[in-house]
DNA sequence: TGAATATATGAACAAGTATTCATATATTAC
DNA sequence: GTAATATATGAATACTTGTTCATATATTCA
């Protein structure tokens, strides 16, 4: 069963998303909690504007999504696949 | 549980590893069979070199694995924790 | 209304990466 | 030994991507 291009490219685009260590951080933070933007930044070390153009592609690739609450975001993880990939690499990474 | 700076940067590489179609194509190939890099270059349509070069990077993460014959090297999954995390991806893709 | 705050976004730059081309190494056959 | 074949590698180039800075949008509070 050949994998078709559209599949490889549409697969690579969703590693993609967890090809970074700002956001491997950020999923790993909003695997415990919802967060928002300025309180992502500061965990993170980043300033808000960075934290906000990541999350923007993490938006896009469905992979975490928001609640609004007056002026603020609170971003979570869109649903329990991203956790489950995110907690099989990680396994590979301790015991690899 | 905060993750480590390290453990992100090598959970980013792990999925940088899965972050191109040219490599997740040959990922997709070899859960079938093994095959050497002419026989990938052909089914890919890269050239070798190119072929090579990605493979390259797939043996340093050790998603890959060699076993000489004569002069060629046939290439196949290291393990079998490549492939659940190629076919979870490719399930999100699918239903996600 | 205007000031303050939270987030988003566009442009620019720096850093990283995939491919190509040329060349090197290794193995087999003669 | 030489020729032929399979793969690997270094350098160069083009492309992509992450961050910063400046600015824009949206919401709350006075």
């Amino acid at each position: 069963m050949t994998l078709s291009e559209l599949k490889a490219i549409q697969l690579a685009e969703l590693f993609s998303a967890l090809s970074d260590a700002s956001r491997v951080r950020i999923i790993s933070a909003l695997i415990e909690k919802e967060m928002n933007v300025s309180d992502l930044a500061g965990k993170m070390q980043m300033t808000e504007s960075a934290v906000s153009h990541q999350l923007r592609g993490l938006r896009q690739m469905r992979l975490v999504r928001t609640r609004k609450s007056g002026r603020q975001v609170f971003y979570s993880l869109d649903d329990e696949h991203v956790k489950k990939l995110y907690l099989m690499g990680l396994d590979h990474v301790k015991h690899g």
